[in-house]
DNA sequence: ATGAGAAACATTTTT
DNA sequence: TGTTTCTCAT
């Protein structure tokens, strides 16, 4: 590639982006502002410190959340400098922390395959310590317990620091639950989310050796969404850059959303004084953004007080002004969106340039029952996911025991899965003779009946041995798919759920197929594929981004929490639900959390480029009761100019006027002649089974997805199929 | 071991 | 108001 000259690729920089490239020694605090740029100043820095100051790409590590983010980064990078940028550290903090603690582990003791649990693994240890430990699961809840392990883990509190702090008897029951619970982690040779950074920490902190070599081999450092970093974070950071100092972090206090998961804003905002003669760039140029939207949402966020000045600017042109729409209740405000997106759909704009953003999950739901009568195609942005689905955890919870057969939790999970005659009994058993001997779960499983398992539960047990040993011996010379495959067949697994014969049992195995391709994609694309691999893998790639990717072909609008917009940029924006209680929400105003909540806002309003709609009703249904609500708070703090305010009333019994009801009711004269159990398709949410019908024309339709819906036969674009 | 029915519950969640 | 989780009966 030819842009690896400074003159190429320095000229598509404004001058503070260009200077954040060409700072490359020292502290960097580089804050970016929404739309600023900052993925290209990064990507650019990266090049520029390969094309021109002589750094070699592994010595490069560049940071990001998520690994979407990552694998955006690393496609542009590796687009700009071609094939070199493979071997620059680009990835996430549990990634780079999953492959640093690969190499150190056994100096902790851990082997290193060490399995990862994800939050619902975390979860059943707890469960499992609070019962070996007899405390009452209703007075000490499992969640709250963890969150306390979290959050200690986050700040770096081991086990034995949090008792030496304990100054209840609740915290005395979670210090004795996180030393056991630690101690069943290390049996299992597994480690947690928050492991993952807390041991590497350890690890660097213990042994000088290992800390040098880690901090010499990344002469320069790049974190991106600085402004999310927790504690430990901070510290690993601190630790990898002691030699060089040459650390630049981006980010955006005013975007820091994830307080609530540990994330200290003092970082960002405190990084001056951290790294001693810190350089620090504010870039304030939008490129997003019409200046009606920049200016609405600098006024919204100049309300904070724990704030560093900033002030946004595009030349983009002062654009539409931002609507702010007051509806009657909450099924007004989803007709008035709804239709908003019609228009624009129907004046040129793609439906995947539209997103509606909300507070709550809980939200989407009267937004979709619209949408879907008037066939306006959408998706759902958080939902259950792929890698969180049973079967996809009991496969991979086989090839994890496969892998490390010491890890209890996983052997506990498909121990009895499919069915076969190893109750919780038996397994309570054997993990008390486990136990016992001071052995692994998986070494009493040879043991039957000196375990005292019955007669019928014993064979059971020797058959399922026989199998897992079968399997580890095919481990070692089959690939990771070919693995898979051999669990699915010699498990019974795919076998019960065939024989299951429902809907919900072929989709399941529709995702284990799923899973053997992305195994199948993993083996071909990995220089050196090994199961250990797979699975760290995809422990730590446990979100639906890339189905996400491949699924938004046509264009849909985008229905998700102002939480999952963050990075995001659509043409037009809805914000729905812009009420005291909801947004801010009636918790954060007792936890005193407001400015998180307004910078929440402000991550909102500078999604959109073009056009902002924020809406909220008068009146919501919510749980069940009916509320008055007042605007929010940050309704009131919009400024006056720029900004167009509305009020919906119905002008007649059946709707908001023209535009509200122009779409909605096309009655079809082809409406087909269904009856229960017929299987139909419908234009957008997939095929499924007519389960009811009622009078009225009215059918309730079982997706495949799992969903029930019901569809007005006149209306629904469904055709019943073979 | 499975399911029906009651009771409890209900921010946000990059890894 | 929906959903999930628990309990009790089968």
């Amino acid at each position: 590639m030819s842009a690896t000259r400074p003159e190429t690729y320095l000229t598509d920089l404004n001058p503070a982006q260009r200077q954040a490239v060409l700072t490359t020694e020292g502290p960097l605090l580089v804050i970016a502002g929404a739309g600023s740029g900052k993925t290209r100043v990064l990507t650019h820095r990266v090049g520029h410190l390969l094309a021109a100051c002589g750094v070699k790409p592994n010595e490069i590590l560049a940071i990001t959340f998520t690994n979407k983010a990552a694998g955006e980064m690393k496609e542009r990078v590796e687009h700009q400098l071609g094939p070199v940028a493979r071997a620059i550290w680009i990835m996430t903090f549990h990634s780079a922390c999953g492959r640093i603690l690969r190499r150190e582990a056994e100096r902790l003791g851990y082997r290193s395959n060490f399995t990862i649990y994800d939050q619902s693994d975390q979860l059943r240890v707890v469960k499992a310590c609070l019962e070996e430990l007899e405390r009452d699961p209703k007075r000490f809840v499992p969640r709250g317990i963890h969150s306390q392990i979290s959050n200690a883990k986050n700040q770096l509190i081991g086990p034995d620091e949090y008792a030496a702090r304990v100054a209840s008897f609740y915290d005395q029951t979670v210090a004795d639950v996180y030393s056991l619970y630690q101690r069943k982690l290390f049996t299992s040779n597994a480690v947690d989310f928050d492991d993952m950074l807390m041991l590497t920490v350890d690890v660097l902190q213990r042994f000088p050796e290992a800390r040098e070599r880690w901090a010499k081999s990344f002469r320069y450092v790049m974190v991106d969404e600085y402004q999310d970093t927790n504690h430990a974070q901070y510290v690993l950071l601190k630790l990898l850059v002691e030699l060089s100092q040459n650390l630049m972090a981006v980010g955006d206090p005013d975007q820091s959303v994830y307080g609530f998961r540990g994330a200290d804003i003092r970082n960002i905002l405190e990084f001056e004084h951290d790294f001693p003669a810190t350089k620090v760039i504010p870039l304030e140029q939008n490129y997003r953004s019409t200046n009606s939207i920049l200016h609405a949402a600098n006024q919204v966020i100049s309300h904070n007080r724990e704030r560093k000045e900033k002030n946004l600017w595009s030349d983009l042109g002062e654009g539409e002004p931002v609507h702010v729409v007051e509806t009657e209740d909450e099924h007004s405000e989803a007709r008035f969106v709804a239709s908003e997106i019609a228009a624009l759909i129907a004046q040129g704009s793609s439906a995947g340039e539209i997103a509606v953003v909300y507070r709550t999950n809980a939200q989407s739901r009267v937004l979709e029952d619209v949408l879907v009568r008037q066939d306006i195609p959408y998706q759902v942005i958080g939902g259950p996911r792929f890698y969180e689905r049973a079967e996809i955890k009991d496969a991979i919870a086989y090839l994890q025991v496969l892998d490390n057969p010491n890890d209890a939790v996983s052997l506990l999970r498909i121990a009895n899965r499919p069915r076969r005659g190893i109750g919780d009994t038996s397994l309570g058993r054997l993990n008390a003779y486990a136990d016992g001997l001071g052995t692994t779960l998986w070494e009493a499983t040879a043991f039957p009946e000196e375990a005292g398992l019955a007669a019928a539960s014993a064979r059971a047990l020797k058959g399922f041995r026989d199998v897992m040993q079968t399997l580890m011996a095919t481990a070692t010379d089959a690939s990771v798919a070919q693995l898979l495959e051999a669990v699915l067949d010699r498990s019974g697994y795919v076998e019960a759920l065939e024989s299951e014969r429902t809907i919900e049992a072929r989709g399941r195995v529709e995702n284990l197929e799923e899973l053997v391709g992305v195994a199948r994609e993993y083996d071909q694309a990995t220089e050196e594929p090994t199961l250990s691999g797979f699975l760290q893998e995809i422990s730590l790639y446990s979100d639906q981004d890339a189905l996400r990717d491949d699924e938004d072909e046509g264009g849909q609008v985008t229905l998700m929490t102002l939480h999952n917009a963050k990075g995001l940029e659509f043409r037009a924006v809805f914000m729905i639900g812009v009420e005291e209680g909801i947004f801010p929400h009636s918790r954060s105003i007792e936890e005193n959390s407001l400015e998180e909540e307004r910078r929440l806002c402000y991550v909102g309003m500078t999604r959109a480029k073009e056009r902002l709609t924020m809406t909220h009703a008068m009146r919501r249904n919510l749980y069940g009761r009916v509320d008055a609500n007042l605007p929010s708070r940050f309704i009131d703090e919009l400024p006056e100019s720029g900004v167009e305010r509305e009020r919906l009333r119905p002008t007649s019994w059946s709707g908001y006027g023209a535009r509200a009801v122009q779409r909605e009711f096309i009655p079809r004269s082809d409406a087909p002649d269904l009856s229960t159990g017929d299987a139909v398709r419908h234009a957008s949410l997939g095929s499924g089974i007519v389960i009811a019908i009622e009078a009225g024309g009215v059918v309730t339709v079982r997706f495949e997805d799992g969903n029930e819906r019901r569809l007005m036969l006149e209306y629904a674009p469904l055709e019943r199929i073979a």
